[in-house]
DNA sequence: GCAAGGTC
């Protein structure tokens, strides 16, 4: 049989466009966690199967252990000497398997990673999914370096494999372990410090970050610009000149002066002479140049300013028009076309078009030019329109995008813009005045994109030497004025000369600042620093600027940069990075209080926020509930603060108390349709009772049903092993979720429409309808070992004979009872089904746990927890 | 609940 190869590209439209190019149009697709296209061609020198595939860029990504992720057993200061994990990115794609076995039989391995860092670091993810060693670098490994994804670049990559760049991929890893662990030390932290001070920060969680925080820290520098501003009054003088039936204002060349005697001496000076000299008229042609291609960052800055688009908003839009075929790949930094673009054919779809058709046909005949030479950083093309439009197939924003992008292309490829410019400069009482007058002679592409248009300005006839008579001399008074808030179309400019965030990352870091409430987006698309945004970076600027400056991802590039030439050693370099950070961050901490001084002006303390709510288990006072983001309830006396689950109400319930540490227990309803309500003790949801409790949730969540959405961010009572306790999983808990590991709870407070829901999934059971009380009773069925619960039916509508109320059984083998229950998310509910098995237990020496033999119903109840 | 970088 023919050696085989497999070739691996970064995202599955490059993976296609490799295959159609050197199989010819002749390969066969099939389907996998991403798409395999299979032919036979040569490859060093003999007759080869080849298979195309692609990951869907990083396949994994970075963390801590799970020992370092709790925020209350880990001081952050750790977190820079801890070790980290790679794990699968997208465990749902399960990419790794997909490499692992399609590499499976092949000699030969060929990566068509995109040709930067990342790409590189991607290689050797890749390498590793296959599990060939990567020493075979060379021999069985190779690279393919491409410029661009054309017929040409593909070949010429294929004729002259490499290998990949080990340096390159370990700058990648550097920078990832540097980032995670510098933010998310600097974020815990000051989270956790003023959280627990104070109650209206209004932000789930306090962030920082070397691209985020700088980034904020370019909005705050223009607000607090503009709120130290001092304006100036100032003066100027124009002079006035009527010629041929023009009213001039000429302007001056001083332009202003600051103070009043010396404006009103030079009005004299020129309303004395009374006489304007022509010295000088010239004429000039002037050329406004065509665009160059559109790359990702000013197509943002375009859609931010002029569509009111925000960068989040038009990358989601773009990507759209993308995946269904309007326009080529909106993430590129290149604003050169490759040699070989096909121009014409691009012109050829849009000629058509209602709006600008006619232009587009009147350049295809009249021949069109080159975009200007822009620049190619080696990754995609300029953005492009592939496929004619109209409004009606795209809706509205995506149209107004996708019309940019058609007029940006059709007036890339227009002439110039020409146009004669006329200056003409006079003299009076010593001082020199001009005016200038603009006449377009060819629109070019600004015809087609206007908002670019030269003005026209008219001016009469003037000859040097011409002398003219001053009609007045007007002495105004102005007043300087502050710069605007940032805009966000400046801000995109800024991170990208500071090199903070990529095309595609410089979007989210803006949309992060806005959703951790540090700026607003207000009219124009300007970003205005909130309170909460301006206190962090004045705080920063007080502890250490440093933290807040764009040099601080300058210096992380410039560290890692070292790694990827091969001039320094990895761990070295990450240590040295780290090392660093972590005396920033030691200083940080003992300077709290500097940056606590501003807060304390600006925030409340937890002490004036909420409202009373509940009894705190320790000093026996009531705690107080702040319900701004994130809940939580405050101890006054103790001075403790208890988070609280997010995303619903929180009452007292029933004045109940936690039989472990005394504290009142709280009810939460989730909002919606079937939300679901259960008890919470506040002590016990932040710090779980029980030892090893918190291995046993890392479990429970690799375990449960990767579609859940539920996340377990504390120990509500329906995850309680206490074995006595009424409101515990042992006591409420029913039996077995039958779509994951999960446990099927009674909802205590679901009457009349009784029911169990999943602790983990989504899971939920309708019991019978407007019984007056269901139950559990502590007994066991003997069949299945569910939960017998006990219904007190209606006695108008009991289902049992001689109007009996009372019954007892299990909702899984009796029959009765079976036939009432209804799942309403999830599947089959029934013992004989065969579902997933349990995986509560694993290990925990009862024996019983994922497999109990084929025949053994696998939705077994919670009792060997 | 944390970062930044890929990509869908």
């Amino acid at each position: 049989m023919a050696p085989k190869v497999l070739m691996v590209a970064e995202k599955p439209s490059i993976a296609l466009s490799i295959a159609s190019v050197l199989s010819g149009g002749q390969m066969s697709t099939r389907k996998g966690s991403t798409e395999v296209h299979e032919f036979e061609g040569m490859f060093r020198g003999a007759r080869v199967q080849f298979k195309v595939t692609s990951v869907i860029g990083h396949v994994f990504s970075v963390d801590f252990p799970h020992a370092f992720q709790s925020w209350e057993g880990t001081d952050p200061i750790d977190l820079f000497e801890a070790p980290v994990l790679k794990s699968e990115c997208n465990p749902k794609a399960h990419i790794c398997r997909h490499l692992s076995s399609e590499a499976r039989g092949c000699t030969y391995l060929v990566l068509w990673l995109d040709c930067d860092r990342e790409g590189e670091n991607i290689c050797y993810e890749v390498i590793e999914s296959t599990g060939i060693n990567e020493n075979e670098a060379g021999k069985r490994i190779f690279r393919a370096r491409f410029s661009s994804v054309t017929d040409k670049d593909i070949r010429t990559a294929m004729d002259a494999l490499t290998v990949p760049n080990k340096d390159e991929a370990l700058s990648v890893d550097a920078r990832q372990e540097i980032d995670l662990k510098v933010g998310v030390a600097f974020t815990r932290f000051q989270t956790r410090y003023f959280q627990g001070k104070y109650g209206n920060l209004d932000s789930r969680v306090i962030s920082y970050g070397p691209c985020q925080t700088p980034t904020l820290g370019f909005c705050v520098q223009r607000s607090i610009l503009i709120s130290t501003f001092k304006p100036e009054k100032f003066w100027y003088i124009s002079p006035v000149v009527l010629k041929d039936g023009y009213e001039l204002q000429l302007d001056w060349e001083r332009n202003r002066v600051f103070d009043l005697s010396v404006a009103t001496m030079f009005q004299k000076m020129v309303a004395n002479d009374g006489t304007l000299k022509v010295t000088d008229v010239s004429m000039k042609e002037e050329c406004k140049g065509r665009p160059s291609g559109l790359n990702t960052v000013n197509m943002l800055k375009v859609a931010s300013s002029a569509l009111g688009l925000g960068p989040h908003t038009a990358m989601h839009l773009a990507e759209r028009l993308y995946t269904q075929g309007f326009i080529s790949y909106p993430r590129t930094e290149s604003t050169a076309y490759p040699a070989s673009f096909d121009f014409r054919s691009v012109l050829v779809s849009q000629q058509n078009n209602p709006i600008w058709g006619l232009e587009v046909r009147v350049l295809l005949a009249d021949g069109f030019a080159k975009p200007r030479q822009g620049h190619d950083a080696g990754d995609h093309p300029p953005i492009t329109p592939m496929q004619p439009a109209t409004e009606d197939m795209l809706g509205n924003d995506a149209w107004r995008l996708y019309q940019y992008i058609c007029q940006h292309f059709i007036g890339s490829v227009s002439p110039d813009c020409r146009y004669t410019r006329t200056v003409v400069e006079f003299m009076c009482g010593g001082e020199t005045f001009r005016c200038a007058g603009q006449h377009v002679s060819s629109k070019g592409f600004t015809s087609i994109m206007p908002w670019l248009a030269v003005s026209e300005k008219n001016l009469p006839q003037f000859k040097k030497g011409e002398k003219i008579n001053i009609a007045k001399v007007d002495l105004s008074e102005g007043n300087t004025k502050p710069p605007d808030y940032l805009s966000e179309s400046e801000l995109i400019s800024l991170m990208e000369k500071h090199g903070i965030g990529t095309d595609a990352s410089i979007p989210v870091h803006i949309n992060n600042i806005c959703e951790r409430n540090y700026v607003q987006v207000n009219s124009g698309r300007k970003l205005v620093p909130t309170a909460l945004g301006t206190t962090l970076i004045r705080g920063y600027q007080r502890i250490d600027p440093d933290l807040c400056l764009p040099d601080i991802r300058g210096f992380i590039e410039h560290q890692i940069t070292l790694v990827a030439k091969g001039k320094a050693n990895h761990v070295q370099v990450v240590q040295h990075v780290l090392q660093q950070f972590k005396q920033k961050f030691s200083y940080f901490v003992r300077k709290i209080e500097n940056m606590d001084a501003l807060f304390e002006a600006q925030f409340s303390p937890l002490a004036n926020s909420g409202r009373l709510l509940s009894k705190c288990g320790k000093c026996n006072r009531y705690m107080k509930y702040i319900s701004t983001q994130p809940p939580r309830l405050y101890c006054i006396t103790c001075e403790e603060v208890y988070n609280l689950p997010q995303n619903g109400t929180i009452k007292l319930y029933k004045e109940l108390m936690c039989p472990l540490d005394g504290f009142e227990l709280l009810l939460f309803s989730m909002v919606g349709p079937d939300a679901e309500s259960f008890p919470l003790c506040p002590f016990c949801y932040n710090s779980p009772p029980f030892e090893g409790i918190d291995n046993l949730f890392a479990s429970l969540k690799l375990n449960s049903n990767p579609n859940s959405k539920k996340v377990i961010t504390g120990m509500p009572c329906f995850l309680c092993p206490h074995p006595t306790c009424r409101h515990s999983m042992i006591t409420q808990g029913v039996c077995a979720c039958p779509e994951c590991t999960g446990t099927l709870v009674l909802d205590p407070v679901s009457a009349p429409k009784w029911r169990l829901h999943c602790n983990l999934c989504n899971c939920l059971v309708l019991l019978p309808h407007g019984a007056h009380r269901i139950s559990t009773t502590g007994k066991r069925c003997d069949s299945c070992d569910s939960a017998i619960i006990e219904v007190d039916f209606n006695k108008n509508n009991t289902p049992l004979g001689g109007g009996e109320t009372l019954y007892q059984g299990c909702i899984l083998c009796d029959e009765l009872l079976h036939s009432l229950v209804e799942v309403k998310h999830g599947k089959s509910f029934s013992v004989r089904s065969r579902g997933r098995g349990r995986g509560r237990g694993r290990g925990r020496g009862r024996g019983r746990g994922r497999g109990r033999g084929k025949n053994t119903d696998p939705k077994m109840s919670f009792r060997d927890f």
